[in-house]
DNA sequence: ACAAACATTTTTCACGTGTGCATTTTTATT
DNA sequence: AATAAAAATGCACACGTGAAAAATGTTTGT
């Protein structure tokens, strides 16, 4: 391996002239730097990174953390979060993917092998990692999910407001009778969702009726089951919001199930907008939610974070938006 | 920050004899060690990653290589490799994600900063890259993909296999129309593929019809549109195998839209077992093609290599599984 | 012409760790 | 008790890089 030292040999100067003109240090006289980039590129230096990161204390390296890998995450969720943060990260830095359960000492987690942290949160679990972060001064965003605290950079999408805009628009449909298939309880996004249900309900003096909010918890199954419960009351709804596309989905499979047609006797309104939402029969009308969006943004941030830790802190929104699709109907 | 040297300044001891206590080198006596290691923890040392890397060459990283993430990469596979890496990857080795098609300059995979690559391979054009870490002598397995090379450690499904069992389940229930919508052009996948649908056929002395291959880039759009020409077809098939879920979910939707009726009217096989294979309407039939299981004896065998580099490539097969469900009647 | 200011480069040191070899301490053997 | 052998520990250096301080060469000002 070419180091600066054997640069240095060859061009007759000293490595620290190597480092100097290689990271463009204004004390080098230009001819001297052409030279010594030109032998550089000549023998195929290339840096070492450990050599760089002992005396930098950087890693080069940007860790982005999910509540859980093997539970709750979706794969949509995963894979568009990590397309956009590659779409703006820099290519000498290196994107590692970790599972907040699956860490075991938060010892590990250190400024000298992060140089930041973007945390894809999804519950207040994640809390006591997100504050560890913050105490180790690793530049943090914390994605994905709202928090209250000013200090730390927030990056989130408007699920409440979106849904009392899909609400509203069923309503406008015709549809009074509205339930709901909430969230995995104790993640936020799940009563965010809930209020945004319930603002346009409110708005629209329609009454809230407790049989009408059924439990879910993001799965698929989740959704069949609490869908058989919404249709075994004395007096169904007309139309369902489900808190994920994937119960929503499993709805879709109860009413098929008992033979409920979509959107004929029973609308369906989902949220998250993943792939296979435009291809359900009928197609699902859904809330679009910018996962890639926040990404992007949240990365952004934590570059600007990354390059002065003084940045302010911010809450950031995105906006999310209705796919309007068949599995609403006029009444 | 605590160092060896901190360590060694209270224990009355020379920075080398921490280094080697706490690396369980056997020429320490263990009551040292054990002094050492109690002071160690009440000091709450945590090595630093960065020199051990810089003399040890080491870099205590894992690189996972998609042939891309933007496209082409279903979000099913991309989760389920990570989820297979992690549950057998070692807590302090870290996982970095990229795609091949995102790197501007190979220069930049060297063995000091990847102790072993794993290459979730889907095209042939990752050959430049794979045998650019080969050169390089990373310490490399490829996955998914099957390579001729005997000397590139490689794990993949029996796909081929996989699929002539699902056709000949097919024709075990009285289908003798057979037709194929096949996947990427230039993918190793797609021609194993319809290789296993052509063996089933062969064996069983049914013709190969030239307008039942029908074209297909694992697109859930090409589904639709080959199952829209395929339905226009003066005689249509009886069933229409898809070189993957995705891509029959496509092909699905071409049938509600036609009027066609599944699996009454015409039979679906798919490829994959993703998530929401289980959801559609009907229930799809399909492959199951174990991505997690692969990703982890690929693991399991890079460390092998890691420890070893002497270690003899193998050529490694995970069986698929037929999944039967509604998608396909007896006719 | 000589000092002062400036530009450029080199010298020296540090970062935290692991290792070959020398050195000291302990144990075993005679 | 003397000696050899073995066990335990320390010294000095290396890894590749960057930064402060020092040194050298060059220009400017009077």
């Amino acid at each position: 391996m070419i180091t600066i030292k054997d640069i240095a040999r060859v061009a007759g100067v000293s490595h620290t002239t190597v480092s100097r003109a290689l990271n463009g240090n204004p004390l080098i006289k230009k001819e001297t730097r052409d030279r010594i980039e030109k032998i550089a590129a000549e023998m195929n230096y290339i840096p070492n990174y450990s050599a760089k990161s002992l005396v930098m204390k950087k890693s080069y390296t940007i860790g982005l953390f999910f509540s859980s890998i093997d539970q709750g995450t979706s794969a949509s969720f995963l894979v568009d979060a990590i397309k956009g943060i590659h779409s703006v990260l820099d290519e000498n830095y290196s994107l590692t993917v970790h599972g907040i359960d699956g860490i075991q000492h938060f010892d590990a987690i250190l400024p000298q092998r992060f140089d930041g942290i973007l945390v894809m949160s999804q519950s207040d679990a994640d809390n006591a990692f997100i504050y560890h972060v913050k105490k180790m001064g690793i530049p943090l965003v914390v994605l994905n999910r709202h928090l209250e605290d000013p200090g730390i950079m927030n990056v989130v999408a408007n699920d409440r407001e979106g849904v009392k805009e899909a609400i509203d628009y069923a309503v406008s449909q015709g549809h009074s009778q509205c339930a709901i298939i909430e969230g995995k309880a104790g993640f936020k996004s799940s009563t965010e969702r809930k209020q945004g249900f319930m603002d346009s309900l409110i708005v629209h003096r329609l009454p809230l009726i407790p049989e009408y909010f059924a439990a879910g918890d993001y799965g698929v199954e989740s959704g069949y089951e609490a869908m058989c419960s919404l249709l075994a009351l004395p007096e169904p709804p007309s139309i369902v919001f489900c808190a994920n596309d994937d119960m929503a989905i499993g709805a879709m499979n109860a009413c098929y199930a008992k033979g409920i047609h979509i959107p004929g006797q029973l609308s369906l309104i989902g949220f998250d907008d993943i792939l296979f939402a435009r291809y359900t029969n009928p197609a699902l009308t859904t809330i679009h939610k910018p996962v890639a969006d926040i990404s992007k943004l949240g990365t952004t941030k934590l570059i600007d974070l990354m390059k002065d830790p003084d940045t302010a802190p911010e809450q950031l929104f995105v906006k999310t938006a209705l796919m309007v699709r068949q599995s609403v109907a006029a009444v």
